[in-house]
DNA sequence: CGCCAATGGCCTGAGTTCAGACCAATTTCC
DNA sequence: GGAAATTGGTCTGAACTCAGGCCATTGGCG
C-alpha cells in the first residue's frame, strides 16, 4: 500500500493538513476563476466584464497576467473584446445544455473530488442559508433574493435554468455576508455545475427543485434560520442523491 | 461611498465571487502553511519535519522554493536543521502562552476577518463533526480520537493545552474524511489560534471546554451525527462569545 | 574500516510574473 | 468637428519560481 492521502486505518494529521500551495501559473488561476464565473452565470451572456485594470486589481494580479487569461478566454470562445471607450470584454458563451453524454469517463480522483464536493456542499450551503436567515436583510437585498428566485422559475430552457440556479445559490451565500462562505459555495457550485451538465434534465426534478427554492426564500425572508437550514439540507440531499447515481 | 466589498444595501455578486488569486509568492505561502502547522501543534516541539524533497512534493513546490521557506522558519526560530543521514529539520518553537496583551491594536479589516472566521467556524466544524459521526470509524481511528482527547485534558500548561486543543479539532475534521472540511477547519483554526493567544486563560473556561470535548467524543464514537453537531455548535458558540468580547 | 544511503546545501538556465509606462482605438461631450 | 476620457494593446527590465543535477555531511552496515 502506498501512502495514499487518506488511508482507511491510520490518520496522518500532517498529511491531511498540509495541502498543495497555490499552483504556480497565476494566469491559469485567473482563467479558472473567470471561466467559472461565466459558466455559472455570474456574468451572463451579453454582459460586459469589468475593465482589465479593475479586474486585475480585484484578482490581485498584474494586468499582463490578466491579459494572458483574457486571451485564453477569447481563444476558447467565451468572450469577445472591443477596444476604445465603451468597449470592453463581453460574454459570448452560450450556456451549455445539460446532456447525459459524458457520464462515465472520469478518473477515480475526479470521482472522489466530486463526492467530496457533495458532502462539503451539504455543510456549507445549509450553513450559509442559516447565516443569511439570521441576518437582517435590507429591502434591496430582499428584492435581489426574490429576483434571483424568479429568474430560476422563469427560465425555460434547461441551459438557462442551470445558470439561474447557480446564481440563486450564490446569491443566498452572498447574503450570509461571509466571504468564506461565498468562497466555499463558489467552489462547490463550480464542481456541481460540471456534474449537472452530465445528467439528463427531468421536468419533475426541476419542478421539485423550484419548490424547494421557493420554500427556502420564504424561510430566509421570514428570518427562520433553522428552517432555512433544514430546507437547504433537504435540497442538497435530493440533488446529491441524483448525482451519486451518476458517478456510481 | 467607495466600492466596499460588501455594501449594506446592494449585493454585488461578481465582486463577491471573484476573489484574489493566490498571493504570488509561493515561498510565502509555504512559510504560512508550515508556520501554522507548527503553531497549531500538528508538528509538536521536538518532532522532525519530513525531508525537504518530500515536503516540496507534498506542497507541490520546487525544492528551491521550499528551502527559502525553511530558511525563513529557521531565521524566525521555529525550527533547526541538521545535515546528514538521520538529520532533518526539527521543531524548536516553544508554544506561546496565551496572554491578554495584544488585545486591541487590530485593524478593522483584521477584525472583520476574525469575526468572519468565527461565523464560518460555526458552520464547518459542526458540519465536520456531523460527517465524522456518520462515518464508520475503524478501531485505529477511534483510538486516535481518544488519544487526542486525552492529550487535551492532560495538558497542564496553558500553551500546551492550546496546541492540544487545535490538534483535537483538526483530528475531528480529518476523521470526516473530507479534504475540503480539513482545509476549511485548518484555516479557521489558524485564525482562532491568533485570537486565543490574546485572551487570558481561565481555568473555568478550560474545564467547560474539556467537558464539551468529552461529550463530543462520546457522540462521535456512538455514531450520533446530530448530537455531535449540536455539541460542536454549542462549543463554537461558547468560544465565540468569549472572543467576540475581545474584539468588540 | 570502507561503502552506501539519506539528507541538507548549492548552482544553472529557462519560463512566469510583476510594475509601470506608453501607444492605439473608440466613444462621449462640448 | 475637436478635445477629453476610457478602454484595450504592447514593451521592458527586474524579481520569482522551476526542474534537475551535483556536492557535502552524517549515520548505518557489512
Amino acid at each position: 500500500m502506498s501512502a495514499s492521502p487518506s488511508e482507511a486505518a491510520g490518520l496522518d494529521l500532517p498529511e491531511a493538513v498540509l495541502r498543495p500551495v497555490r499552483g504556480h501559473h497565476a494566469f491559469e488561476a485567473c482563467v479558472e476563476q473567470l471561466a467559472v464565473a461565466i459558466r455559472l452565470g455570474v456574468y451572463p451572456r451579453g454582459s460586459t466584464l469589468p475593465p482589465e485594470r479593475a479586474l486585475a486589481a480585484q484578482l490581485r494580479v498584474s494586468r499582463a497576467t490578466l491579459r494572458e487569461a483574457m486571451a485564453a478566454l477569447r481563444q476558447a470562445g467565451l468572450v469577445e473584446t472591443r477596444r476604445g471607450r465603451g468597449g470592453g470584454t463581453v460574454v459570448t458563451l452560450k450556456p451549455r445544455t445539460p446532456s447525459a453524454r459524458a457520464a462515465a469517463r472520469v478518473s477515480p480522483q475526479r470521482r472522489a473530488e466530486w463526492l467530496d464536493a457533495l458532502e462539503f456542499r451539504r455543510i456549507v450551503e445549509p450553513g450559509g442559508a442559516w447565516l443569511a436567515a439570521e441576518t437582517d436583510l435590507g429591502p434591496e437585498r430582499r428584492e435581489q433574493l426574490e429576483r434571483a428566485l424568479a429568474d430560476v422559475t422563469a427560465a425555460r430552457r434547461p441551459a438557462e435554468h442551470r445558470q439561474a440556479d447557480s446564481r440563486f445559490h450564490l446569491t443566498v451565500a452572498a447574503l450570509s455576508g461571509s466571504a468564506r462562505v461565498v468562497e466555499a459555495v463558489t467552489s462547490v457550485q463550480a464542481t456541481l455545475h460540471e456534474m449537472l451538465l452530465a445528467i439528463p434534465v427531468l421536468d419533475a426534478n426541476i419542478a421539485h427543485s423550484d419548490r424547494q427554492h421557493a420554500s427556502l426564500v420564504r424561510a430566509l425572508l421570514a428570518g427562520r434560520p433553522d428552517q432555512a437550514r433544514t430546507v437547504m439540507e433537504q435540497h442538497c440531499d435530493d440533488t446529491a442523491a441524483l448525482l451519486r447515481g451518476l458517478v456510481a
